[in-house]
RNA sequence: GGAUGGGUGGCCGAGUGGUUGAAGGCACUGGUCUUGAAAACCAGCAGGGUCGCAAGGCUCUCGGGGGUUCGAAUCCCUCCCCAUCCGCCA
């Protein structure tokens, strides 16, 4: 959510950031909007201020024991008076928050123009295999290991999930694991364990709501499954007020993830590139305003660690207007080398999401200075993937895979797996 | 799911229709005292909105929403949350 009064005083940042999003609402409409809200309320406030005086006569007359008829019959008419007014503020505040909270966040100045193909390359690390064969993708290696079943997964549950067995079970079980250990031990993050299910209130906060009814899956008792960790992570610290000094919070979580898809009909329907269901292990930072983008250099470099130390070839790229989500002012995806499909793609996106959810939550810290008392501030909120582990483990049985349909494990992947090196082409882990 | 009791400022807690945005305490900030610290004492200390150059004014907020009333933290309705007991259950 955006502050009106920030778009009031900026309004040719605002439209030009709208302008690159291809968005069509421009800060004039608002504008117009919130001065009418402004009039109004200052008429309804005027007619509280009457009633409150008046009730206050009232009071005090009948405690001294005269009759306060007359008076009582005043208030009576600003009371009609008052409804009404109170009732056409009420709604023009109503239209601007619903318009505000459909509006994305202001880009950063180094987001570049355009849409998926104008993303920046800002580096490509790692070693991109070559092989001396035809690459299978994950899921012909998958199910030729007889580990990986989408057709089964359809008879139970329908397209875009997928059933892993045995060493491939164990092997997201293994990454997930291991990211985690990585984060909490060298970044400085809490490991949590959050519901997931969420109210309406918390998909507001991080901004899935309103605009992204429909990628989620609402249940019977009107809960909501969790589309990213991030939901619960970051509303960890909604409504609070945090000491300067207990910034940065950072947490951690390896959860399932549900989205709809809905609107990505065709897209990635072979393999588990994209499905209804996925693991995940969310990087949620939340950091002082002055901090935040430093932050989100350490959030990335967490999720960039992972693929370094997994061995995965990779680049990083920040992403253009059109591209960037809406809490985001600024967005790092990295991409992972997939050899089937010879090229990269998405398996962690790092945002910087300024004030942005932290507005829509009310999450903010209370700065620390000698003497003078400050007002509380919103903090600002990050997250990102580190890493999206079922698209982590199609990424290994790629670049990992050999000839004979073997797949030899990463280094620092087989302290988590028993100790073993090599899932065989008979699917055995030895 | 049933029953009961609760939700008040950063925290604890008083307050059951009338100048109560809210006693008291803790925490915090400033000051006095002290060589320094602690203690003690004095003072300050909620958030949002809106008007105003400012000083400051007005307004809203006692879990959320709605209602009764000239006037609601206090009464009514509804929803949410917490606690306890019973039932059910991984």
């Amino acid at each position: 959510m955006l502050d009106i009064k920030w778009i009031r005083d900026n309004p040719e940042a605002f439209d030009a950031s709208q302008k690159s999003r291809g968005q069509d609402v421009f800060a004039k409409t608002l504008i117009d909007l919130d001065e009418e809200r402004r009039a109004l309320l200052t008429e309804m406030q005027e007619l509280q201020a009457l009633r409150n005086t008046l009730a206050k006569e009232i009071g005090q007359a009948k405690a001294k024991g005269e009759d306060a008829a007359e008076v009582a019959a005043r208030a009576s008419s600003v009371k009609t008076d008052l409804s009404v007014a109170e009732a056409s503020a009420n709604e023009r505040q109503q239209q601007l928050q619903d318009l505000l909270a459909r509006i994305p966040n202001v880009l950063d100045k180094q987001v570049p123009e355009g849409g998926e193909e104008d993303a920046t390359v800002v580096s490509t690390q790692g070693q991109v295999p070559e092989f001396s064969f035809e690459p299978k993708s994950h899921d012909e290696i998958g199910e030729a290991l007889g580990l990986m079943d989408f057709a089964k997964a359809a008879q139970i549950s329908g397209a875009r999930f997928v059933i892993l067995k045995g060493a491939l079970s164990r092997l997201e079980r293994a990454l997930g694991a291991f990211m985690l250990d990585v984060h909490t031990s060298e970044f400085g993050y809490q490991e949590v364990n959050p519901p997931l299910l969420v109210r309406d209130d918390a998909l507001f906060g991080t901004g899935q709501l309103p605009k992204f009814e429909e990628d989620q899956f609402l249940t019977t008792d009107q809960r909501w499954l969790i589309p990213t960790a991030e939901v619960p992570l970051t509303n960890l610290v909604r409504e609070e007020v945090l000491p300067e000094e207990k910034l940065p919070q950072r947490f951690t979580a390896f959860t399932y993830c549900f989205r709809s898809e809905a609107g990505s009909a065709g897209r990635d329907t072979r393999g588990m590139i994209r499905q209804h269901q996925f693991s995940k292990v969310e990087l949620v930072s939340i950091a002082h305003p002055d901090e935040s983008e430093k932050e989100l250099e350490h959030l990335t470099k967490a999720a960039e660690t992972i693929l370094q130390r997994l061995g995965l070839a990779y680049r990083k790229i920040l992403l253009a207007a059109q591209d960037t989500g809406a809490n985001a002012s600024k967005t790092y995806d990295l991409e992972v080398w997939l050899p089937s499909q010879g090229c990269y793609r998405e398996i962690s996106s790092c945002s910087l999401d300024t004030d942005y959810q932290a507005r829509r939550m009310n999450a903010r810290w209370a700065p620390k200075s000698e003497g003078k008392k400050e007002k509380p501030r919103f903090v600002h909120t990050l997250n990102g993937s580190g890493l999206a582990v079922g698209r982590t483990l199609v990424a290994l049985l790629e670049n990992y895979q050999n000839e004979d349909g073997s797949v030899t494990l990463p280094e620092v992947l087989r302290p988590y797996m028993n100790g073993k090196k090599e899932i065989t082409s008979d699917g055995q882990l030895v």
